[in-house]
DNA sequence: CGGCTGATCGTG
DNA sequence: ACGATCAGCCGA
């Protein structure tokens, strides 16, 4: 049920970050289901986080990281690739929580004919990648991430232990914020973007 | 308008 | 280590 959703999704971004650790993302298209088990996410902030989007300034981008918890976030970078995100945040503020990568489950040869790859091994394992793999585009942007075609069902609860926050990546410019631990990952999972 | 920048990726 | 490649943002 969406309301349970958008709960869920209103808390600061660093709380839902390691929450959504260990859920599974699952796109419905034509071909068939494709599913996966997100394992690498990063917490992004609002005016006060140098490393956030929004922090530069509420543009017709950004604006959505204000919107309602829960929806799709969905950008363009370097212009070729596209990253997904979960707008995430309390009452009057803004965040978001960037997918950084997946564990293939499910719709494998979907994924991997759409990747131009015969091997399962990095299919999802970057946030432009299972963008790629999952056929998510700026058509999604916007879209509340509990309901069809494209959604997020929580899976159980993650032992804290399993669980490790490093720096978020390829910040360079974010200034003290780029030494936040506010990339979590799940331990010893073969499927993150980067060790 | 023109100029820059970048929450990436694949190749080497 | 580096280049691809262009949406998004800003200043004029």
């Amino acid at each position: 049920m969406s309301q349970n959703w958008i709960t869920f999704c209103q808390k600061d971004p660093v709380t839902v970050a390691k929450n959504i650790l260990g859920a599974y993302l699952i796109r419905e298209t034509s071909e068939g289901i494709i599913k996966g088990r997100i394992v690498e996410v990063e917490a992004y902030g609002g005016f006060h986080d140098a490393g956030s989007h929004i922090s530069k300034g509420v543009t017709a981008r950004t604006k959505i990281m204000l919107d309602t918890p829960g929806l799709a976030y969905v950008y363009i970078i370097y212009g070729m690739y596209h990253c997904l995100n979960l707008v995430a945040h309390t009452e009057n503020q803004a965040g978001a929580v960037l997918i950084r990568a997946v564990e293939p489950l499910e719709g494998l040869e979907i994924m991997k004919q759409r990747r131009g790859l015969s091997v399962t091994k990095n299919v999802c394992n970057g946030p432009g990648k299972l963008c790629q793999a999952f056929g998510i585009t700026k058509a999604d942007n916007g879209h509340l991430l509990s309901e069809q075609p494209l959604y997020i069902v929580k899976g159980a609860p993650l032992p804290e232990e399993q669980v490790a926050a490093t720096p978020r990546v390829n910040i360079d410019y974010a200034g003290e914020a780029k030494e936040w631990l506010w990339r979590f990952y799940i331990k010893d999972n073969p499927y993150i973007s980067r060790k």
